[in-house]
DNA sequence: CGGTCGTTTGATTACGATCAAACGAAGTGG
DNA sequence: CCACTTCGTTTGATCGTAATCAAACGACCG
């Protein structure tokens, strides 16, 4: 594998921290067959309903998982970095729940569901890796639930500016709580449960309050420890320790 | 396994519907290790932060998972029923993330979370069965943020009258949309994210339109045409016909 | 029979939505 | 190079849904 995208090494030592992996494990993820594409802007990864036949891993930018209400809102359910796989899931389920959108340019590699299948379910250590990143991906969606149902405007807002802080940090893509958020004011909103004007001036206020510091989309967490408390945000959820005990 | 309560076999037939199992997987369900104890209503199966050392699999009754923000709100995750592991996933995080406390008298069986590893990455059919089983549960958080975020108190209410009809029907438990709710307003206010003199209106509403008919907590769904639309629901996320190809 | 819990209804408030418009930056074409 | 469009951000004014506050009622239970 001479040419093998760099972003394959990241997504294998995140596995390699949910479960202990061999080499010829990490030569199982990393010879996988994929097709790569590059995806612009706002292009789609999957559709709703689309029947599965590969599963994406996002090899640089950023995207989105959204979901069409029947009154035309869209609610967006998560976000995903570099190195995350952005459906594993519809492999085993058949059918696409939601749709993938991407933020930013990015490069995809479509790995066939029948691969997945088989390096998914082929190997205990290998399985439970994956898993693992499954249902940490789900810990977040429940965390989203309390987010949009029961808290308010201003602790909605600042709570996904401390997820995401956290996650590029543990992906090494961002430190010190700076970072450039790669989505529009509207985008935010869709993903927090309010409109593009309120989430607009939730910023503007948590700029006032001292917390944070923007420069266009740059976001920097000046005071961390505020920023948590007014996002009502415990890191725990995201289980950034989930250890890799028996292999 | 003389005296072994029958909902191990409606949660063994609901894992092959998931993935074809052999008579030896079905075996090594039922013999799995666990204590059985009964729950009174209120009570609590798991918490919030608690060390995994068990799985639990609700043989009777009903469970649902929440967790309390900051500002003391509650927010209501998921609803659990006969046959459902209710905490699968923290056997596999180590770490409760959500608490899960019982709505009625329950019985729940305790499966040691070694016992639990043991069977879902011996076996890849059995991995494939349990593997798809939380993210059926995790198509539904997908939902719940949907429906917290993005729709109106009416939908709210009306989707997961709708969601929880279903959800009975599948598992053999109610039929003709009619069921008993077995849960306060107020539960049901945490789980949609409103208050529950909201709630209150809503239901009312919802009856006076000729959607649902209620006596005490029994809800029987009249127009599930009209209710689908009102709840702007669609089971496709349910995954209820989740296929079972490859063993 | 009193007490608790859940439901129901009414009155008022407030948070965030909606409507509207201006502004700035980036990109396009004459 | 500048007019012009487009897209996102920002701010202001008003509106409406659901929250809050309050109280009565009914059912069940000890």
């Amino acid at each position: 594998m001479p040419d093998l995208h760099p972003t394959w090494d990241i997504m294998v030592r995140r596995m390699e921290r949910r479960s202990a992996l061999t080499e010829s494990d990490r030569q199982a993820f990393k010879s996988l067959p994929h097709s790569q594409r590059r995806v612009g802007p706002g292009g789609h990864i999957v559709r709703d309903g689309d029947k599965a036949e590969s599963c994406a891993l996002l090899l640089s930018g950023f995207a989105y998982r959204y979901k069409i209400t029947g009154e035309g809102g869209r609610q967006i359910i998560s976000l995903h970095m570099a190195g995350e796989f952005v459906d594993l899931q519809h492999s085993f389920l058949g059918t696409a729940d939601t749709s993938v959108q991407t933020l930013t340019e990015a490069e995809v590699a479509f790995i066939p569901k029948a691969a997945v299948e088989e390096l998914a379910l082929g190997n205990a250590a290998i399985a439970r890796a994956l898993w693992i990143d499954t249902l940490i991906d789900s810990s977040i969606f429940r965390e989203w639930v309390v987010n949009v149902g029961r808290r308010d405007s201003r602790a909605r807002v600042a709570h996904i500016l401390c997820e995401f802080s956290m996650r590029l940090e543990a992906a090494g893509l961002a430190k010190n709580h700076v970072y450039e958020l790669p989505m529009t004011q509207e985008q935010l909103a869709d993903a927090v449960g309010l409109t593009s004007v309120h989430v607009n001036r939730v910023l503007k206020q948590l700029g006032e309050a001292g917390l944070i510091d923007r420069d266009k989309r740059t976001i920097c967490i000046v005071d961390w420890k505020r920023m948590r408390e007014a996002g009502d945000f415990n890191e725990r959820y995201l289980h950034h320790d989930a250890a890799a005990p028996a292999a």
